[in-house]
RNA sequence: AGAGAAGUGGCAGAGUGGUCGAAUGCGACGGAUUCGAAAUCCGUUAUGCCCGCAAGGGUAUCGGGGGUUCGAAUCCCUCCUUCUCUGCCA
């Protein structure tokens, strides 16, 4: 959510950033929102004054009844008490009215999506994207390589009919050296993390309403979320949302920032309405694994932060020895939430295309401003800081990518770095 | 899951209808003292919103929500959480 104070101070800016955005009629919705606003502020004072009033007539009534037994004074005290049952009802219509109309401008404010940073290029769609560096060599392969929704049944290392008996399509069952690929890959992402200086957590994978509307899934996702009504819970379509909404209502001290955590947890998406041509095999999948990184930093830090973020996850690919580039997002392919996001996409060689494996994003204050998160600068004045998050990486993408890329005659060969994770330096036939 | 108890400021902990945003202690911060430190002394030390250039003032918040009352941390209802005992269970 954005700042009411930056739409009240610079209308003009946001405008820009909104039209940048392509939000429809970006002027006429800054000027709704600062109309509710300012409807709020009257209402607020009004209703102010009169509990202010309300407050005093009580204290002078207190005072009255206290010698109203030797000085014969109730009857002074009740006619106090008519006046206040009148400022009551007013008092009553006001706090309706300012509950209406806080919540007009609180429904008009979120539906506002943040504003690019400056380094956005301004875009409609992912062709505008900008490539920022490319890395890796891509693999020459035979004509008869496979893509790896193939070569799980050759080697029988990730069963979708399995997944599809058990629970449903999208919910593979990773066997044998598969499921041994899939723990190796969580350790060696969560061993460099915290190398890196992360430190891991592993919260719950289902969370509470608050937290789901606090990190912005709720309300504009609400359907993309497995949700148990029983106890309105939701399955996590990502570790950003439990570990970001850790520091949710909180004011952190200077000294405690930067925060960096990482965790590994299952992801959960229902993806309704998203399958397509592209998405066989790994590529989309209901649930899976993925580890995360998240900063809470200073506003000063928190660019510098992100570069430091997309520098780690490259280092993650070119350990991996995947062919990958990194991509600035152009202004209308980013996300509601977020001012700058790098993407960082695989090449899938038997697919001949780019896999999306990362997302690596600064929300600025637009998460922090819902989740109340701030911490106390000069003078003791508090504001919000800035919440950052990144794939580091997510599984399934990467797993396609490995298999297709180092696809050989009767057996896959993986990257060194995995060897001691996995117990083996191939996928073979034998499990 | 059943029975009982409890939820107050960074922490501990008082407060059972008015002068309570809230005693006291600890912690933290600033100052005095000191060559420096300890000890001691003085002061400051929650958050949101509204009015105001500011100084300052107002308002709301004592787990959440609702109610009674002129007035609620305090009484009532409800939900949540924690603790103790019993039961069940990976």
């Amino acid at each position: 959510m954005l700042q009411l104070s930056l739409l009240r101070e610079q209308p003009d800016f946001v405008i820009a950033g909104l039209t940048r955005k392509f939000v429809a009629e970006p002027a006429a919705a800054v000027a709704a929102v600062l109309a509710f606003d300012q409807r709020r502020r009257t209402t607020q004072t009004a209703l102010d004054d009169n509990l202010a009033r309300a407050n005093q007539l009580a204290r002078e009534i207190g005072e009255l009844m206290k010698s109203a037994a030797r000085e014969g004074r109730a009857a002074e005290a009740e006619a106090l008490k008519a006046e206040t049952a009148a400022l009551k009802q007013q008092a009553q219509t006001l706090k309706t009215e300012l509950e209406t109309v806080e919540t007009a401008l609180h429904d008009a404010l979120v539906k506002l999506p943040n504003l690019p940073h400056a380094s956005v290029p301004t875009g409609r769609t992912a062709q505008e994207n900008e490539t920022v560096r490319e890395g890796g060599t891509k693999p020459n392969l035979p004509p008869t390589a496979q893509p790896h929704w193939d070569l799980i049944k050759q080697y029988d290392i990730i069963d979708f009919e399995l997944g599809n008996k058990i629970t449903g399509a999208g919910f593979p069952v990773y066997k044998g050296q598969g499921a041994r690929l899939q723990r190796a890959l969580i350790n060696f992402f969560l061993d460099q993390a915290r190398d890196a200086g992360y430190t891991e957590m592993q919260p719950p994978v289902v969370v509470n309403a608050a937290s789901a509307y606090a990190t912005g899934q709720l309300p504009d996702k609400e359907g993309q979320m497995y949700h148990d009504a029983q106890d309105n819970l939701y399955l996590i379509p990502t570790a950003e949302v439990p570990i970001t909404n850790l520091y949710r209502d909180e004011i952190i001290a200077p000294d405690r920032l930067p925060i960096r955590n990482a965790g590994y947890t299952p992801c959960f998406r229902r993806e309704a309405g998203s399958w397509g041509a592209d998405v066989r095999g790994l590529n989309r999948l209901h649930q899976f694994d993925k580890v995360e990184i998240v900063q809470i930093a200073a506003p000063q830090d928190s660019y510098r932060l992100l570069e430091e973020m997309v520098a780690h996850v490259e280092g993650l690919l070119q350990q991996l020895e995947l062919p990958y580039r990194v991509l600035r997002l152009c202004s209308g392919d980013m996300s509601f939430a977020s001012a700058l996001t790098y993407d960082l996409e695989v090449w899938s060689a038997a697919q001949g295309r780019w896999l999306e494996v990362s997302s690596v994003s600064n929300f600025e204050t637009f998460q922090a401003n819902r989740l109340k998160l701030r911490t106390k600068g000069e003078g003791g004045k508090t504001h919000l800081l800035h919440t950052l998050n990144g794939s580091a990486l997510a599984l399934p993408r990467i797993v396609a990518a490995l298999l297709e890329n180092n696809q050989e005659e009767g057996r896959i060969r993986l990257p060194e770095v995995l060897h001691s994770y996995c117990g083996f330096g191939a996928i073979s036939r034998q499990q």
